[in-house]
RNA sequence: GCGCCGUUGGUCCAGUGGUAGGACAUUGGCUUCCCAAGCCAAUAGCCCGGGUUCGAUUCCCGGACGGCGCACCA
């Protein structure tokens, strides 16, 4: 069976997913987290936060998953995921209309701007087929399919509303509040960990693509020329880069180890910015259990990336033979609080002060109206705009006794001693600047099946074949489970209440006392239980246990008082050998 | 979305035009002083709809779901 086929047994029979509504015949493209899962999912979600949110300083807020159009239109989503599929009736194929129509037409570059019926004619002119079956297309319709799901906002259908594609524009329409909560000043982060929807044409492999999802990301808002990431705390870290060039043959083709100083310096990467987050991110899948040999930071390709992303990154994860991405790094630019400003017309920017404030001359007018009114009319507040314009860029018409300006082709004269001219010195303090953006974006799902995948294994026990998960102790959904040897001679009584004083101390416990010893390992072998606690009949002659090891089977003979200390300890990562 | 293949207890599979069998798992009992052991018993299934047929889990059509390929993946 391949590693995809057991794990998805595995994640079937012990609950850590399935697809769901499967009473229903199933919902492509939706997964639900079993009791196993959903614990494993959230200790991933936790430690990301614990890295990107508190150890970094950043902030996490909780956004709403329906928003409204407007904002997808300013995003560019309510266009981009929009593809216009028209579909042969021939042979029945559906291809994307707009890449037909760019392909085949030498001058037309971005088909999907001219609209549906436009992109129809251009197939009917240009006489283009099928290129699955040669048939003509002429005949066919051009349709929209829109990857986001569309809902309505309040009773009627008066205010459409989509559910988000991604949690970021939740951030970032907040972002004039958030700045003020951050107190006008940069750079600083805001994380999100929420659900994503995209209606995906073909949801495959589990939980690789789906149509819910849960991504966790941070938007870092920065000044672009003032600020610097800490780099050094970073540099040292070594990264298995896969650079464009790596990809397109120029390079040796493979996957190089670097220092995130070393690939900043002689390349391939080229923002400070997402180097410092590869580097961070490397603790980040090294302690939720990625498989390090089988993952690497692979660069977009030019054609590849988003056109506002000046330097972009996948951390892919390789998975029964294929590369799947689990987090993208992308320098996103002004690009979206630009749009967001312009759109909504509040100020997505802050303000910047000068290191000096800077004391500028400036050409101002203070036209008299009384006399621009009787003079010309209606159009004396246009004259009176046309003064200040003028001032601003051409302070020398001001010098004669007169001034001229130019209104609908119409040309006014207006005395000079009525526009109240004068060159002023005025002192800024500084400048509205719109912050840029770097955004690594996590797919919290992907991590999930990655780290299951690359910690599920077997191996020989006494010649018995051993299916386990070698998940880090921190990440397991049980941490330890309590085993009476026997369920007689009040093993089972003394082992029940160890169980509960290591739940009143905070961990994850399992109690299982069905079957034998062995068995019960193995059952918690396979959830990736990382220790096993036994009761045996020295515990009733002198309050010792002992406790096994998932990874090497070992065990250890420790005080009962002391164990919740030591589990502790084995948890944050000493060795049962070096107790 | 398209094409090919598939869908049988919880899981993995065998099988059949006369409504099914195994393995593992699960539960209970016996046994057992540390790694899925043994014995006994129990629970539990033919994806959905329509058609053909006296009778369909089996054949045909459609749908849902899954795997792979193509397309798609701002």
């Amino acid at each position: 069976m391949s590693e995809t086929a057991a794990l998805a047994e595995l994640a079937k029979r012990r609950g850590f997913f399935f697809a769901s509504n499967e009473a229903y015949g199933g919902t492509a493209g939706f997964y639900t987290y079993g009791p196993e899962g959903a614990a494993l999912k959230r200790n991933i979600e936790d430690a990301w936060r614990d890295l990107f949110v508190r150890e970094l300083g950043n902030m996490e807020l909780e956004a709403p998953t329906v928003m409204p159009e407007a904002v997808f239109e300013a995003s560019g989503h309510l266009e981009g995921f929009d593809d216009m599929i028209l579909e042969c009736a021939e042979c029945g194929a559906t291809h994307r209309a707009d890449h037909l129509v760019e392909d085949a037409v030498p001058d037309i570059e971005d088909a999907e701007a001219l609209g549906t019926e436009r992109v129809a004619e251009l197939v009917a002119e240009h006489g283009i087929g099928c290129p699955s079956c040669g048939a003509a297309l002429a005949e066919e319709p051009v349709e929209e399919f829109n990857l986001m799901f569309g809902t309505n906002i309040g009773p009627g259908s008066g205010a459409p509303g989509y559910l988000r594609p991604e949690t970021a524009q939740g951030i970032f329409v907040e972002f004039p509040r958030l700045k003020e909560y951050a107190r006008n000043t940069l750079p600083f982060g805001v994380a999100q960990i929420g659900r994503a929807y995209r209606n995906e044409i073909s949801p495959r492999r589990a939980l690789v693509r789906v149509r819910e999802f849960t991504q966790a990301e941070l938007e870092h808002f920065i000044d672009p020329e003032r600020d610097r990431p800490p780099i050094e705390a970073v540099e040292d870290v070594e990264v298995p880069l896969y650079s464009a060039s790596a990809q397109t043959g120029d390079g040796d083709g493979g996957v190089e180890r670097h220092t995130v100083g070393a690939a900043l310096e002689a390349g391939p990467l080229e923002s400070e910015w997402v180097a410092y987050y590869l580097g961070r991110s490397v603790e980040f899948y090294e302690r939720i259990g990625i498989d390090m040999d089988r993952f690497r930071y692979r660069q977009h390709l030019a054609g590849e990336r988003a056109h506002y992303a000046a330097d972009c990154w996948d951390a892919e994860a390789e998975i029964g033979g294929n590369w799947i991405e689990v987090t993208g790094f992308a320098y996103r630019s002004d690009y979206d609080l630009s749009k967001h400003g312009e759109h909504s017309g509040e100020p997505f920017t802050v303000f910047r002060q000068y290191d000096e404030p800077r004391t500028v001359e400036r050409a101002v007018v203070d036209p008299d109206m009384s006399y621009l009114g009787p003079e010309f009319g209606e159009a004396a507040g246009e004259v009176a705009d046309a003064l200040e314009a003028l001032a601003g860029r051409d302070r020398s018409a001001f010098e004669g006794d007169s001034v001229t300006v130019e209104l609908d082709g119409e040309t006014h004269a207006v005395p000079v001693e009525t526009t109240g001219f004068a060159v002023e010195e005025q002192t800024e303090a500084g400048e509205h600047i719109t912050p840029h953006v770097i955004e690594p974006s996590f797919g919290v799902g992907r991590l999930v099946y990655s780290v299951l995948i690359h910690a599920h294994g077997t191996d020989t026990v006494d010649d018995e074949e051993r299916s386990f998960l070698e998940l880090p102790a921190a990440m397991a959904p049980t941490t330890v489970a309590v085993v009476p040897l026997m369920t007689k001679d009040g093993l089972d009584e003394r082992a029940e209440g160890i169980a509960a004083r290591l739940r009143a101390d905070g961990f994850e416990v399992a109690y299982d006392d069905t079957g034998n010893i062995g068995r019960r390992y193995r059952r918690q072998d396979e959830v990736g239980t990382p220790y096993c606690v036994t009761v045996d009949y020295e515990t009733l002659e002198d309050d010792t246990v002992t406790i096994r090891e998932r990874d090497s089977t070992e065990q250890k003979r420790v005080s009962a008082d002391d164990l919740s200390a030591v589990i502790r300890r084995l948890v944050s990562g000493d060795a049962l050998s070096e107790l």
